[in-house]
DNA sequence: TGTACATCAGTGAACGCGCGTTCACTGATGTAC
DNA sequence: TGTACATCAGTGAACGCGCGTTCACTGATGTAC
């Protein structure tokens, strides 16, 4: 083996579980860089293989990089879930509705805060329609951020939180807001806020969905 | 002069006015497949000059794309300023106010669907701090869509429509809900939308922002 | 349990591409006299 | 008004780079008998 190489070293001819390690590997280029660090030849690098070895697994670079965005925006829906189960209980149903609604954005801010190059993977897009958004769900077979939103809206209808009238297209009206802010947060003039100012401002904008929703 | 080169033709040595020029054919650039397709040598070629010439002009690519992005944001507020300018008369002072801010959202919105790519050239910040987005007002002298924003606030809070203790980070919230809403037009799950469907969405955006602000 | 063999994951080398940037240059323009 | 000259905007050629992708290959693995 050269000297100079970087990444993992193998003992055995073939890798196992290239497909994953790439992905893997294409995460943590994301992390570091954004969608367009995803590239094919640093991906392969990283994960300690020639870059061709990259075609076993994928058809081109950009079904690389529409299975790490995949795996970004599991990490989404992960970060959302775990946001939700680390709630304290809730007097009654409603409070417990509520909160898990509020928790749904807190989770979705916190993890583009915390991960900004996963979180502008997670929603990177491609120009053309070649590889369009998936609507398979993110990841292992776990719920999507939206369908988080949804269900915590769900929720909200049936504690009398929310009228049923209004239920109908509010995850649009939800979903902007904390998106806007997260991207406001991540590359807009509210880069670089303090991590509590940044969760003051996401508790502010929560608070204008319940209140305009 | 060879055949085959692409844009406009020269009968002057000097060009005149090659600064502009290549704002201009960045701008075009972008319009069609946003900010990373203002590359420097494509710029050039669509300006008609030799790749090198950019260097008379800008220190390197980042500050091209910096100046286009800048150009790009001075579209945006103009298009505001334009959608405030075509308001009918408003029956008193506190229904003008309001919908002048709304025009803010209402035009914001717009440009994002008419013009994607110009839209996410404007809000293209690279990702170190090198070329970090710019205080100066965006283009020839005219207010920024900050600026805008929180001018219609100010006249909100001055036409009673909105009370003076809500009125400090009130720009965020509103940015943030509209901004996210453009963002998910242009290439979330809202892509493709109809524009009359896009323009509903927008004023259900603004009326959830009203609302909750 | 042992052997022959097909499979196919990863290798090694190479390609053509467009990119940003550098250098020494040239010749039109505008100013000084 | 005419001439000499300095300026500097745009030229022409070249560089090294990392990229995506292709090809023919090799050899470890796992299956059939």
């Amino acid at each position: 083996m050269s000297a100079g190489t970087t990444g993992p070293k193998r003992d055995t001819y073939r890798h196992g579980d290239l497909r994953n390690a790439l992905i893997e590997a294409g995460l943590e280029l994301a992390r570091q860089g954004g969608p367009e660090a995803v590239v094919l030849r640093a991906t392969t690098r990283q994960a300690g293989v020639v870059p061709n070895a990259a075609y076993r697994h994928f058809a081109d670079r950009g079904a690389l990089l529409h299975a790490v965005s995949q795996a970004a925006m599991a990490r989404v829906a992960r970060t959302m879930e775990a946001e939700q189960a680390a709630l304290p209980p809730a007097a009654d149903e409603a409070a417990a509705a509520r909160a898990r609604f509020r928790a749904v954005g807190t989770g979705y801010l916190r993890f583009a805060q915390e991960e900004p190059g996963l979180f502008r993977a997670a929603f990177h897009v491609p120009g053309d329609m070649t590889h369009a958004a998936a609507d398979t769900a993110a990841g292992t077979g776990g719920k999507t951020p939206f369908e988080l939103l949804g269900a915590a809206l769900d929720d909200l209808v049936e504690a009398g939180l929310l009228p049923a009238d209004r239920r109908p297209g509010a995850e649009f009206l939800a979903w902007s807001a904390v998106h806007g802010l997260a991207v406001l947060l991540i590359d807009g003039p509210l880069r670089g806020l303090h991590p509590s100012q940044a969760h003051d401002a996401g508790q502010h904008v929560i608070d204008m969905i319940e209140r305009g929703i």
